[in-house]
DNA sequence: GAGTTTGAAACT
DNA sequence: CAGTTTCAAACTC
């Protein structure tokens, strides 16, 4: 069972990937766990036994590459005239051998340089090719255009610094992951610390957090030379490393971590995971050039399809760097007043991150999970996709510099839930939910990267000079909740008017926002205005949309496909036929919930919806379509719940996320622009977004094919109990707890949820699944 | 880019 | 709770 899952998770990889060595890698827990890295970073702040993040990681890690790679494709294309500039045209196989050597540091320093490169080297031509032709077509938007690169600028060897320190993080989050399962040693501390050392590194570098990530963004999106080169290198160490090394990885990580601290030159020594770090820093981009050569060798061999699959995965895991990696914590009105204009680009804000960085306790935190969707933002976005509640404020810097004010919502049913039944366990679903987040992120950050690549990297450059709406737009589409903006005149940014208030998320420079009050200048503020519209209506900064959760025993599982807006929409002359429908703006059908009329929405009607429970009277016609549809999603998804449940660790896909997925789709589709960053993303497993992605690279065309594909997400089975009444929902299950359970218990959820919640065992060990996964 | 439309949020 | 106003996004030209 596993192993088509794993497949699924890897598939951009595996496709890309034939060789046995992928199959292996994939295999391999230990690399997903790198993948899951980034996520466990994000969460640092939160210290997060290793383990889950490592295993959440996975998808997110592989999507991380994928996007890595692209860029690298991008920038090895520039690059190539660079190198040969530069006179680093030998440097590819030297920076192979080296990328190896650092990997390799991991497990066998010297030994394997040679054989992670040469096979990487084998495929590279061949994967040259597609990637050549791959990448202008997937970069058309990002890199092609000239504006898009404002990377060319800066000289090389600031850029390559930028990216260093940039890579470092992302190296980070691969390396550490790995590093954590690994060695585990150092887990918790090994990330702060590496953390705090990126941060360092960055400092010394002299370039600020924010410029460094937005840099780093820049060139990811839109960069294809250097930038894309760092990033690529930076990303492709880890995933050479792991392409190369994953078949030796759970050897060597045992091994050899210290070696790979040996090897690796780490600024400072401190720990397995400290000298991982460092060596993700330290490598030079060569190296990564060459780690992230050796990669692309690897994956593009097969087809267009999985390179730009694993482009996009790639694409997204830059995204979700932009979005999630830096965290702002209690420390961050300090740093951030400092900053305060960056509106989170200043450096300190990122470096405040974990280990200082507290969660401005905006609400109680009920735990600490660090799984914040970042990416939330958007009223729709806030989606639950969380799943975790945390209540905690978190000041996470989004890419865009801004930085995430944080509720992650309300939530909490579900944890909260479990927490009142078993403090234990709930720690341990709250591992589980991260995972579940980071999966679900990264997905969406595939999609959003797979959007991004083509749009959001020009919505950056806008930012600064082009017209506020415009960039709005493009960001919002192409970019995710992180770089939404605001246009606010008369709001100040304090009421849920504002999206960037709504998203929980400051204002940044790119707003065009007026009097805007929604800065960590005035956190203060911000945070008491959130108080007061939260005592007036808890669910304000909820997700708009709910995904169903079920709960099985301790466990939450989400639900693969029901997604609806938790309090329904009023439209009345746009048929909820436009983004004007909240509704159909989260990518999801209307419910019992919306008082909308004509409702024609695109994802489910209204009577549509009913009409899963009642059919034959509304709309018939279109109902029964779609539920045509959405019965043949839903036992596709039943699969893939199914799948999904082993490779994921259990935790249940995030409906939301898949309702998001859905959504992308059809933005992407009909308007052609980018889906919201909140909707993108999508699918929860990594799998179906994997799959998804795949159809849809195809697909795209209309909303309504990917509706159909996706569909089921996102009508059916709902949660009733959301739909039925906001009182339900996480924030009221936040107070109560009970509400989780309401949703468990889904009435409605004919089909498929139960069988999935079923197969799913209450609390698997990662260690578990992943043998059972091989078992299966 | 300006103006209009739309529906949510906020207010009464 | 219903009605009205305010607001900003979405949309159109």
């Amino acid at each position: 069972m596993d192993t088509p899952e794993r497949n699924r998770i890897c598939t951009p990889k595996s496709k890309f990937e034939d060789s046995p060595v992928f199959n292996y890698l994939n295999s391999l827990s230990p690399i997903k766990s790198v993948r899951s890295a980034n996520i466990s970073q994000t969460f640092n702040s939160l210290s997060f036994s290793s383990p889950p993040s490592v295993f959440t990681s996975p998808h997110v890690s592989s999507q991380k590459e994928s996007r890595f790679l692209r860029r690298q494709f991008f920038s090895d294309s520039s690059k190539s005239g660079l190198a040969s500039d530069n006179g680093n045209g030998g440097n590819t196989r030297v920076t192979d051998a080296e990328t190896a050597e650092i990997f390799n540091c991991s497990a066998d320093p010297p030994q394997n340089p040679d054989s992670g490169s040469g096979t990487k080297e084998g495929h590279l031509p061949n994967e040259s090719l597609e990637l050549a032709i791959e990448l202008p077509r997937k970069l058309k938007y990002g890199c092609d255009s000239p504006e898009s690169n404002p990377v060319p600028q800066h000289g090389y060897g600031t850029d390559s610094v930028r990216e260093i320190t940039g890579t470092s993080s992302s190296l980070r989050q691969f390396v550490q992951p790995s590093l954590l399962k690994c060695s585990c040693p150092t887990n918790g501390v090994g990330v702060q610390e590496t953390s705090q050392l990126e941060e360092r590194n960055d400092e010394e570098e002299g370039s600020g957090w924010e410029n460094m990530i937005s840099d780093a963004a820049e060139l990811l999106v839109s960069d294809p030379s250097n930038d894309a080169e760092a990033t690529k290198e930076q990303l492709d160490p880890n995933i050479s490393s792991l392409d190369s090394q994953a078949p030796k990885l759970p050897q060597e990580c045992l091994k050899g971590l210290p070696k790979t601290q040996s090897g690796c030159h780490g600024k400072d020594n401190l720990g397995t995971g400290e000298g991982r770090v460092q060596i993700d820093t330290n490598c030079t981009p060569q190296k990564l050039q060459s780690n992230a050569q050796s990669k692309k060798k690897v994956k593009f061999p097969n087809e267009k399809k999985n390179g730009k699959a694993e482009a996009d995965c790639k694409q997204q895991r830059g995204t979700r760097r932009r979005c999630l990696l830096f965290e702002m914590g209690g420390g961050q009105k300090r740093s951030l007043e400092d900053d305060s204009k960056s509106g989170s680009s200043s450096p300190s804000d990122g470096k405040v991150t974990s280990d200082d960085g507290q969660l401005v306790p905006f609400k109680v935190g009920n735990n600490s999970s660090p799984c914040m969707v970042p990416g939330i933002g958007l009223h729709l976005n806030a989606l639950a996709v969380s799943g975790k509640d945390n209540r905690m404020v978190k000041h996470e810097t989004l890419p865009s510099g801004k930085s995430l004010i944080s509720m992650s919502s309300h939530i909490t049913s579900l944890q909260s839930v479990e927490s009142d039944q078993q403090p234990l366990n709930t720690t341990f679903s709250l591992n589980s939910l991260e995972r579940d987040i980071g999966p679900a992120v990264s997905e969406d950050q595939v999609m959003q990267d797979a959007y991004q690549a083509s749009i959001f990297g020009v919505a950056e450059e806008f930012n600064e000079s082009g017209s506020p709406r415009k960039k709005r737009r493009r960001f919002e589409n192409g970019g995710e909740e992180s770089c939404k903006r605001c246009n606010c005149k008369k709001s100040k940014c304090l009421k849920l008017y504002c999206e960037c208030f709504a998203a929980g998320v400051y204002c940044v420079e790119p707003c065009s926002c007026l009097d805007c009050f929604n800065k960590p200048i005035h956190e203060d503020t911000v945070l008491a205005t959130r108080k007061q519209i939260e005592s007036r209506n808890p669910l304000a900064f909820a997700p708009k949309v709910i995904s169903h959760v079920a709960e099985i025993g301790e466990e939450t599982y989400k639900t693969p496909a029901s997604a609806r807006h938790k309090k329904g929409c009023n439209c009345k002359k746009s048929s909820c036929l436009k983004k004007y429908c909240e509704c159909f703006q989260g990518g999801v059908g209307c419910s019992i919930n919306c008082r909308c009329e004509g409702c024609k929405n695109a994802f489910g009607t209204k009577d549509g919806y009913v009409g899963e429970e009642i059919e034959p009277e509304g709309e018939e016609s279109e109902g029964s379509e779609k539920n045509n549809m959405r019965k043949s999603l839903q036992i596709s998804e039943i699969h893939k719940d199914k799948e999904d449940q082993y490779p994921d660790h259990v935790t249940p896909i995030t409906p939301f996320q898949i309702s998001r997925m859905s959504v992308q789709l059809e933005f992407s589709s009909s308007s052609g622009k980018p889906p919201r960053p909140s909707i993108f993303p999508v699918g929860s497993s990594p799998r179906l977004l994997t799959n998804h992605i795949q159809q849809i690279s195809g697909m795209l065309p209309t909303p309504l094919k990917l509706e159909k594909h996706f569909q089921i997400a996102a009508p059916e089975d709902e949660t009733p109990e959301f739909l039925k009444g906001e009182n339900s929902s996480p924030i009221s299950g936040v107070k109560t707890a009970s509400p989780n359970r309401k949703r468990v218990s889904p009435p409605l959820g004919k089909s498929t949820r139960k069988l999935v919640l079923q197969s799913i065992p209450s609390f698997p060990s990662l260690a578990f699944h992943d043998q059972a996964d091989d078992h299966q």
